[in-house]
DNA sequence: TTATATAATCTAGCATTGATAACTTTTCAA
DNA sequence: TTGAAAAGTTATCAATGCTAGATTATATAA
């Protein structure tokens, strides 16, 4: 019975594919773009294609976003890997955090000013959202009584840099000393 | 010449009915439900009358968030004035800040995540802009050598923090917590 | 006071979008 | 081989931002 097989592929890659387009348009002319008839184009499907595999565009950038916390997820833990001691750990991750958010734009928007559907630290939080999370823990320092809090707090400032870095809000230039003052705070004494 | 002034006033008045309609229905049903066709039937005029008042729908947005930014630097002078010590007028700052984001849902997002043409620190910048960062600069204390660097931080702690409350991706159980751990970093040594 | 030019406002409509209903073709097991 | 189910398409809907062109109200000059 390979024939099930078959089309479970094929409906996954069909799915990848949707994902892989919606990201591509989005990074390179805003979410704006990332329509259900563009998408149909690219996929060379017709329209109704789509809500075959997401029931409506909010699922698709939901999508997309989850992929982001996985890469993420990645990110922060490679940047932690290659660094030394618990300051330099830090400095690196958000570091790594400032740039994956600079990199990537349109993921990152996705991930954090459009998915609204998509919760954390609640009973159907998906793995990457978790992951993402816990690649910041690590960095934070399993040892602190406080690691939930410190964590928490150090994401909120991270994601605020990234934000109002990317609307102009704060300037490009005074970054690194930003991340020096987030960093010392969360040293452990 | 009293014609050109009656004239004046009502379309000033006229404005404000738009930005408060707006205002109104998004903080009670969300920002897409904040139609042209919605708010030209809320004045009662017909919807080509709007576009003499604003240029598109992100203009009305846009000027919602101004009047946001004007309200948050008093909420947040208001806060600092009825505190005391530093550390005190830190942790009033803060507070307000965040019951500000979490009083005004829809506001908050239109400063911040919607009207993406509002820059800071360039020449165009209005005032109640520069207005509510002068007020958090205020609390960090003039008297620090890097009170931009410092104030950029603070602002973008508390942004993250109120974001992400506002996604639900961070508990809305430690937020004292979280206030303290971020304020203890801004107490001048 | 009345005629006319200008300003103010409305009706009607366009193009685009997300989404769906109804029809047609393909697939595959009995 | 055949017929039912699965897969896919065409055609269309309703809502939206926005605008052109017609129409009405207003203010000024004769």
């Amino acid at each position: 019975m390979g024939i099930a097989e078959r089309k479970g592929r094929e409906r996954a890659e069909r799915e990848q594919r949707i994902t892989a387009a919606a990201r591509l348009i989005a990074e390179n002319e805003g979410w704006n773009a990332v329509t259900i008839r563009r998408l149909a184009e690219e996929i060379e499907y017709s329209q109704p294609v789509l809500y075959a595999h997401f029931e409506n565009r909010d699922a698709i950038v939901a999508a997309v976003a989850v992929q982001g916390f996985g890469e993420l997820a990645a990110a922060l833990r490679q940047a932690a890997y290659g660094s030394a001691g618990h300051q330099g750990a830090l400095e690196s991750v958000a570091t790594a955090y400032l740039a994956f958010a600079r990199a990537h734009p349109a993921l990152y928007e996705a991930m954090f000013t459009m998915a609204t559907g998509l919760r954390f630290a609640e009973a159907d939080t998906r793995p990457e959202l978790k992951d993402a999370f816990a690649a910041l823990a690590e960095a934070v320092g399993p040892s602190r009584t406080d690691v939930e809090v410190a964590t928490e707090t150090f994401w909120a400032a991270l994601h605020g840099l990234a934000d109002l870095e990317r609307s102009g809000r704060i300037r490009q230039g005074a970054r690194a000393a930003r991340v020096t003052l987030v960093v010392n705070c969360l040293v452990e004494p």
